[in-house]
DNA sequence: GTGAAAGCGCTAACAC
DNA sequence: GTGTTAGCGCTTTCAC
């Protein structure tokens, strides 16, 4: 180490560096942590040393003394579709503005995939790994009563979820039974009468878009509405759609698909089998990804915001981790109208 | 708590646990962590007390102590087009199979977010943080220097990128240099001559591309690729792209695009401004991402195999952390031919 | 303003 | 097969 490199890496701990620097470690810490009174010269001698010799301190043993991780978790529970649905398009762009929260605060992001069945414990397995500050739960997937067992004894949780009547947990979520009515009233005013679900009507927010839908059917005075439950996978999804198609041709006019990518490959579908939108079908999607402006014709939507859900999820877990208990957050849908309905 | 219920939260740690069940904190540790002769009698005691109390050993803790934290940092650098671009499909993708992937092989994942303008230090800091036992960094971004850098120093660190002649950091990634001459080779097949490339040529895989382009442009004789550069998020891009079709309407018959994305965005644009494809213009993407299967019409595109990247990723690195010396692995691109070319 | 010392919760080497 | 003990690297009283 003659060519006056810093040897870096040699540092391997705030004692090191506080023999360096000719004080204690306690000093070496203060000066780093930019709190408590350390003398000016003292701390640019830590600060300068700790630069040159590319130094930071432990975050591990400094959570384990502090108590205090500074990582949030965010917990997918792959429920109803097993495999690669962490991959749908919603979620994971939920996730890139979480990740952007949470940064601006100030936390890291640890991220887990649970498969439920696989592992029932999933979630206190989590909260009691002692690797994090608090949990977001993306979907509540099928994990409700989970969740809620969980969550009177552990407060730093929030959920990305529909909203129950009376539960327990606190949630941050679109309106989706709302959302299911201003997209099935955009169906009838568009002309529909004899309106199809599309998606699987188990998880707890697309239940909820489909009670919207046979609230509108029911109070318009409709057929009821009919569910054709598909997978969340494009590949079976396709398929699935295509057989309903086959053995519903003509007795529908308007389908309410649960997610815009079903949206959309229904719309490759409906081209498929030869059946014009709008004009024989109608179709409104949900979410307002950025493919609902790229589909032929551009999709007729309910936007959720999901800029504003991340900024509420965050938000939310922070004031339960200063000790607030808080309401749930429900988010407005909004009708985004192209030209599929 | 006089109903019966297990007190759960009262056991603190291992030491509590130990207490309860009549034995040492050590003992405890053995017939947790499942390793080392533990006589079979008091191993179930000891779990059974734990599954009662909801005890889980401190991960912080065991790994401070083992020096190991079972956790990979996967990292974003957002370096050209530095917001959102997280949200990036293809990134996305790739990070759900990673997520896969690395739980599998038991180890969490640490997701973090950079803007490397802001923190050039981005890498080091990570690495250094004490958290994370190896790092996975998802694209090469404006970064390739700083990561040679670090890589020679720090051994359990593994790169989605494109690979470069000599380079010290261990990539995995398409051979994207080929992947631009499949592509342009399919759209001069299609009998397209004046050939455009859509989007940024920055970026190492991008530029790695557009080199294939004009591999080929120069061995066929044909006129030079022009370079139509846009931004990423799909509104600057969709802007950009109508402006360049203004300009060069008529001058070019054959477009190839840096991703998928931006091909599907191009097709829009094209049809706006009432442009045939194939007849008019055909159009190569890049990616194969689901959305490539439902433009219209289908895109013609070379695709990059997700799925076996994330599996090399965490190969490789597993491998790295094991102390071996791993060479770059170059994933072959395919073409996929649909209707677009 | 700084040093000394205790200890966060765990594991592993060493006794027995 | 189990107990004891000494830290992992840091923060934080409590002295001075």
């Amino acid at each position: 180490m003659s060519d006056g490199k810093p040897e870096r890496g040699a540092v391997r701990n705030i004692t090191d560096l506080a023999r360096l620097a000719g004080v204690s470690p306690g000093t070496v810490s203060r000066a780093l942590a930019g709190k408590s009174l350390v003398n000016t010269k003292t701390r640019e001698k830590i600060e300068s040393l700790a630069r040159e010799h590319g130094f930071r301190p432990n975050q591990m043993a400094s959570g384990l003394r502090r108590q205090k991780t500074d990582v949030i978790g965010v917990v997918i529970p792959l429920g109803h579709d097993t495999r690669q649905q962490i991959s749908d398009s919603f979620f994971m762009t939920l996730l890139g503005y979480l990740a952007d929260e949470l940064t601006r605060e100030g936390y890291d992001l640890m991220l887990r995939r649970v498969v439920p069945e696989e592992d029932a414990d999933w979630l206190d397995r989590f909260i009691r790994s002692g690797m994090i500050d608090g949990v977001i739960v993306i979907g509540q997937s099928d994990q409700f009563d989970r969740i809620e067992e969980v969550a009177d004894g552990y407060r730093p949780l929030v959920v990305w979820g529909n909203r129950q009547e009376g539960q327990h947990h606190c949630v941050v979520g679109t309106d989706n039974r709302l959302g299911g009515r201003i997209a099935t009233e955009r169906l009838v005013a568009a002309g529909a009468r004899r309106i199809a679900f599309l998606g699987d009507t188990g998880p707890m927010e697309f239940a909820a878009r489909f009670a919207g839908a046979q609230d509108v059917a029911a109070r318009m005075g409709l057929p009821p509405i009919l569910p054709l439950p598909t997978h969340l996978s494009p590949d079976r999804a396709s398929e699935e759609i295509a057989q309903h198609l086959a053995a519903h041709a003509g007795a529908i006019d308007g389908i309410f698909a649960a997610t815009d990518t079903l949206a959309s490959l229904c719309l490759t579908e409906l081209r498929g089998h030869g059946i014009s939108v709008p004009d024989e079908v109608r179709l409104v999607g949900f979410d307002d990804l950025p493919i609902a402006r790229q589909t032929v014709p551009p999709l007729t939507t309910v936007r959720q915001d999901i800029a504003a859900g991340a900024r509420g999820l965050v938000d939310l877990l922070l004031r339960r981790l200063a000790g607030e208990t808080t309401e749930s957050m429900v988010l407005p849908p909004e009708l985004v109208i192209r030209a599929t309905a």
